[in-house]
DNA sequence: TGGGCTTGCGCC
DNA sequence: AAAGGGCGCAAGCCCA
């Protein structure tokens, strides 16, 4: 049974549907969350405009759903996919559902989460006009299971997304503060420099001869490089790197812990960081591959440096999971690619591929496997890649019909049925261009080439992280006869890694979870095809442990 | 003063 | 010989 949701007015309305779409009836609903909770146990899909705008009240009210059915999200899927492109969804023109994800306010330092700003839109959206289009998208295609669970898994990801703000990331405060003090010593006043960051930056004005440079301003850092003798072209470490002299060491060492001050220091504490929780914004969809984005503390990118503040409540562990090699391991699997598939079964797989002997280190296997997924032409990586087409043929066949298809502007399409956006055709070279023209209009077709090359086997990698995590999601719920705070849950989730946050004496259970889920995710999406998906996990007290 | 852009760097 | 995909964020820069 579906059960659609729609605000009307200041009130909801609840429409229930047969699982064939057949309309059971329509009500009133005063109190959402008792409502909710009665008809969970049946386990209805429960359809929504938006998982962010109605499911955190839910959760605040004690309330998890199993199934949801994300509107806005599943539009935006089959407005795009190449599957549903005949249906009268695709062909109508942009609408309200096409509008960006509704922004979620940031947590508030009262600890009051979750107010959704309320702004009324011009047109008002009719969720279950909606979901009979979608249902006749999705009924139409040529192959309606393949985009049926990509809706599914994308949906289940919104569930996941909300439940991992409401439980939030453990943090502890003392031990950053910790951290940060070892690197770059004590919390200083406001608008000082910690001690550490103004003794390197002394030795660079000294050693420069500039006495008040200010080394955050790429601009007076290259004019001071420039008065040393030094020609740079920018300030970039990689760059600076390859220069010699004696302010460039301590001038490195600045930049290292600037960035940490400026990226995860107090301030970022203060902010981010409310009654020992971490709670960023989770966005499924928000990337166009199908990846996920974040918003507010940049959770997606914490340092290894300060994840040993990511620590488990007392009695707690966090069980830490990431697939290895994830996307070489997807593409293996998307082109059937026998012999990259068996040079992964022993476990790792950038090993496997030096034993069938392609390329000599560990090294160049990976470098060159990235260079494949990226569409490097040059250097090591762009060298490398011609063995790796010879020795697996198939899988780089793969990449390379997915940027010959992008640089002719052709859309490409992930396993479960996400497509890229339209591209621009590259007209060759026309009467009436400039060579100059021309050359720019070939490079930003080799440039769309490239996005789409990665487009498949980033995007499809993405599919498989999302059923795998609508796996652990359910098998962790059967584990919880007490409710969410006491039982194993999902805590963070960084593209091919997952974080459970669980009592102690379930760390073994859930690591087994973990490990099944990532099979189940296998065959979701490629069925009997003997492809593993090996897991590191690590049982640990803070997430600095692990790895 | 404020907004949009660029630079640089963190993550996968 | 740091090239090649996807992001978010802070600080400086630049202009109105």
């Amino acid at each position: 049974m579906f059960i659609v949701l729609a605000r009307v007015d200041s009130r909801v309305m609840a429409a229930r549907l047969t699982d064939a779409g057949g309309a059971l009836g329509v009500e009133y609903v005063a109190d959402l969350a008792a409502f909710v909770a009665k008809e969970e146990p049946a386990h209805p899909r429960w359809v929504w405009d938006d998982t962010s705008t109605w499911y955190p009240e839910l959760l605040a009210a004690g309330i998890r759903v199993d199934r949801c059915f994300d509107l806005r999200l599943c539009h935006a899927i089959l407005r795009s996919s190449v599957l549903t492109a005949d249906s009268a969804l695709a062909r109508a023109p942009q609408g309200v559902w096409d509008a960006p994800a509704p922004h979620t306010a940031p947590a508030e330092p009262d600890g009051a989460l979750f107010d959704v700003e309320p702004e009324q839109p011009a047109v008002v959206a009719d969720p279950l006009a909606e979901f009979t289009l979608q249902r006749a998208a999705v009924a139409g295609c040529a192959e309606p299971g393949r985009i049926q669970r990509l809706l599914a898994a994308e949906s289940a990801g919104a569930l996941v997304a909300a439940e991992m703000r409401f439980a939030g990331l453990p943090w502890d405060v003392a031990a950053h503060d910790r951290i940060l003090t070892g690197i770059l010593g004590p919390r200083p006043r406001e608008g000082e420099r910690p001690a550490k960051l103004q003794e390197v930056l002394d030795v660079v004005r000294q050693r420069l001869d500039v006495p008040d440079l200010n080394p955050d301003s790429p601009v007076e850092l290259l004019r001071g490089l420039g008065l040393a003798g030094l020609q740079a072209t920018s300030t970039r470490s990689w760059e600076l790197k390859q220069l010699k002299h004696p302010a460039i060491a301590p001038l490195l060492e600045y930049k290292k812990l600037a960035r940490l001050l400026s990226a995860n220091g107090w301030h970022w504490l203060d902010t981010w960081v409310v009654d020992g929780r971490f709670r960023p914004d989770y966005v499924p969809g928000g990337v166009v591959t199908g990846r996920w984005a974040t918003s507010g503390g940049g959770a997606l990118q914490l340092p290894r440096q300060i994840r040993g503040a990511v620590v488990a409540d007392p009695g707690w562990k966090l069980v830490v999971a990431d697939a290895s090699q994830l996307e070489p391991r997807i593409l293996a699997a998307m082109a059937a690619d026998r012999g990259m598939v068996q040079a992964g079964a022993a476990g790792d797989l950038y090993a496997g591929i030096v034993a069938s002997g392609a390329v000599e280190t560990r090294d160049q296997a990976k470098i060159a496997m990235l260079g494949a997924m990226y569409g490097a032409t040059t250097g090591e990586s762009g060298r490398l890649m011609p063995r790796l087409a010879k020795a697996y043929p198939r899988a780089i066949q793969l990449v390379e019909d997915a940027a010959r298809a992008g640089e002719r502007g052709e859309r490409v399409t992930t396993r479960l049925g996400r497509s890229s956006p339209p591209g621009q055709r590259f007209e060759g070279w026309s009467d009436g261009r400039s060579d100059a023209e021309t050359s720019r209009a070939r490079e930003r077709s080799r440039s769309w080439g490239r996005f789409t090359r990665n487009f498949v086997v980033q995007g499809t990698a993405a599919e498989w992280a999302l059923c795998w995590m609508a796996s652990i999601r359910r098998r962790l719920r059967e584990l919880d006869g007490r409710g969410f705070e006491h039982a194993p849950h999902l805590v963070f989730f960084l593209h091919d890694e997952v974080v459970v946050h669980t009592p102690a004496e379930l760390a073994d259970t859930v690591r087994q979870v973990l490990v099944d889920s990532a099979a189940e995710a296998g065959r979701l999406l490629f069925g009997e095809l003997p492809v593993t998906f090996p897991l590191t996990v690590a049982s640990v007290d803070d997430y600095g442990q692990a790895k």
